[in-house]
DNA sequence: TTTTTTATGTCAGTCATATTGACATATTTT
DNA sequence: AAAATATGTCAATATGACTGACATAAAAAA
């Protein structure tokens, strides 16, 4: 008896979480991984979108910044930078502190373009915000925060803290 | 007075819908997309994992399911499919109704490497349930749910009554 | 001041995962 | 018999990542 009830609460959990893995499967392909006609059309990828969002987010930001929180090689943001830069969609300050550094800004025409590309996501997760309900918000951050590697954490919490400073 | 209320109430919206931006593309990351020491041991990819993954949910799948619920292309797939029918992952076995059909199945040796290359994944998704409470798991699944598209969403509909079939 | 470390950039080569379009085969349906 | 379907396969291509080595300039430490 306890032995059955154990299996079935063990099927319980396992129902649940591969659900959740599931989910995250579907749900971050159909949100993100898609083919983005706007991306395309300026060819541009997803990449260079990632870049164009962080750097619009905190603007003067250092490249190191930035491949900490991307997590990629100094060699895959290069490529993505150096079409960036060529495109005039970002520009690049020298560190009035550190002259090492090169600061990153976005032009307006690289803010234009972060709006253009971003607004049908924008559009989709707000859709999908209003017919899951305010209320299923929270736990939504909550499980995705809770997915996040220690490194990420910490990255995200200077990251916001950062933002907010603007 | 309205229009500063107007623009705030905005601008928290807008604060909420790229917070949510930004988790799914972190918490996907840190969840699935790095790299996974079993599946490179085994040779395997991110790829050859899905393809385990859903065979072993939907035993008998043919083809083309496969490739609705996966989204990708043929051409794709076949490589993935190719490697783990040679490395005896999985089986084929032709359609007793429509004999153009090739079912799927997992081998006694896939189901092995399945659970195997799942296992970290499901530890990594059971704490994050732990951390961000059962309370958490509705609001978040609701939202992932709401981000579906509507192929995607009668895939999924599909696919769960199959599994509870078994 | 010299040495070391850091921030950045760049070269060459590779890999995984996807794409498109065309074509072939077997089988089922009309 | 003709058309549609399920699958497989070819060649060529793209994206976004990787590694490892090396170079430069500037800052920090010895």
């Amino acid at each position: 008896m306890t032995d059955i009830k154990k299996t079935l609460q063990k099927d319980v959990n396992d129902d649940a979480l591969i659900k959740s893995m599931e989910l995250m499967y579907f749900g971050y392909r159909d949100f993100i991984a898609w083919p983005d006609e706007v991306l395309e059309h300026y060819g541009l990828g997803r990449a260079h979108h990632r870049v164009l969002h962080f750097v619009g987010r905190i603007p003067g930001m250092a490249v190191a910044a930035l491949l900490s929180l991307l997590k990629i090689t100094k060699q895959s943001l290069s490529r993505v930078l150096k079409d960036l830069l060529e495109k005039k969609y970002i520009t690049q300050k020298i560190g009035r502190r550190d002259r090492r550094q090169r600061l990153l800004y976005l032009t307006a025409k690289g803010v234009k373009l972060l709006d253009h590309i971003t607004d049908h996501q924008k559009t989709h997760m707000k859709k999908a915000c209003k017919e899951a309900g305010i209320s299923s918000m929270n736990g939504f951050w909550n499980m995705l925060t809770a997915l996040l590697d220690e490194h990420t954490k910490e990255d995200v919490i200077n990251y916001v803290d950062k933002t907010h400073k603007e």
